[in-house]
DNA sequence: TTGACTAATGACCTTTCGGTCACTAATAGG
DNA sequence: CCTATTAGTGACCGAAAGGTCATTAGTCAA
């Protein structure tokens, strides 16, 4: 007979991160309120009193992983392509097809989710979150726009679009999947390109006298 | 003295419905999973034990809460402008518009925030909610595009322009006026009409040649 | 006026869950 | 090896919250 590994395993380093993990699939599924704190020992493979080793409470834990997850997010951004280059359309096409990507394949998703549902409780992270993450893509968008304008690829001066617009594709294949999982839109990049088409070209067929 | 109103009053026919509103409010400040019943109770100005005299559990309340505020929207949505004439840009301007309205000025921006929470505990809700709600939204927004297509005023065929497109003005409203409530968009006419300059005609300074 | 009916309630029971603690056992150093 | 250190745990505590029930008191018909 091999030596049984140990039952219990001391493992300072990892822990944090692991509860993180557990924590934020927890809240996922159940948001603040309605999660207990023992499936997140569970999904750790813990005893509820070890998340207590690491973090004092169970908003401390909250707190803890929706911060760490924004760190994710922020990082994701400052590691989008740069490089801009080329005509708007396709630099917008990039952008907001990395950023879609970017939200799904992440917990951003979550972390909309659960922001949404319960961040009124939480006014410090809701700050943050607009802060750091919604305001960043909004200003990425925002000099792309200035981008074009300058290159004379729009039609319109740049403070005249609100760079929400651009973001409603991301935001809306997001809730998508928030609202209705199991219709989720599967073909990101075939939606995103209807949603472009639109936003680019406009809708109506004559067009509008310049300005 | 005057004879003092009594403490107790029996109000069968009443109390349904303020129980609903009680509850609505409740849930929409806390969740399902974070509201307590008490604090329904208190809202109603009724006894927690008076609640379970016209349903039998928080879960049957907070779903006969929903599905009120559903058909409310249903209403809503039955009676806006049926009349639909003229160009198709004044058509979507209007309907689009009071969707806003009837989203923000209704408990429909409520609907919608605790179904993005905690809408998978409660399938049967989300599936009606998409359904009678979210479906019906599209569809009326599909025969306005049919109709400008008819007519001429469109660039793209009926089919190939997504209906979600044009929603998200009316979502992502709701959805800054949830997650940043201090920041929310105030002028809900003007943020309709730059979003819709560029839905209707397009981000791009060089036209598309035609198809 | 009075009695029957039942809406309404306060006091309660029970379970759940965040949080604590005395104890156990994995590990590193000697 | 042996021992000190401390990560990890099961068992427990107390408060909170969903849900129940015997009792109270509005209301209406006779």
């Amino acid at each position: 007979m091999t030596a049984d590994p140990p039952k219990r395993r001391r493992r300072k380093e990892a822990r944090p991160a692991e509860i993180l993990d557990a924590g934020m699939a927890a809240f996922a599924e159940n948001g603040f309120a309605g999660t207990r704190l023992e499936d997140v020992a569970a999904r750790a493979g813990i005893a509820k009193a070890t998340i207590y080793l690491y973090y004092p409470s169970k908003e401390a834990l909250f707190e803890a992983a929706m911060q760490d997850r924004m760190v994710g997010a922020i990082e994701g951004f400052s590691q989008m392509p740069l490089a801009f280059d080329g005509p708007t359309d396709a630099v917008l096409r990039r952008f907001l097809g990395t950023l879609i990507d970017l939200i799904l394949d992440t917990d951003a998703t979550v972390l909309l989710k659960v922001l949404i549902g319960e961040g009124h409780r939480f006014p410090r992270l809701a700050a943050t979150y607009r802060e750091a993450v919604v305001a960043r893509g909004l200003t990425m968008l925002e000099s792309i726009l200035a981008r074009g304008a300058a290159r004379g690829d729009l039609r319109l001066a740049p403070g005249a679009t609100d760079p929400r617009s651009l973001l409603a594709p991301a935001i809306m294949t997001a809730l998508w999947t928030i609202l209705f999982a199991d219709e989720a839109i599967t073909d990101r990049a075939a939606y995103l390109d209807r949603q472009l088409e639109i936003l680019l070209h406009g809708l109506l067929a004559r067009p509008e006298p310049t300005r």
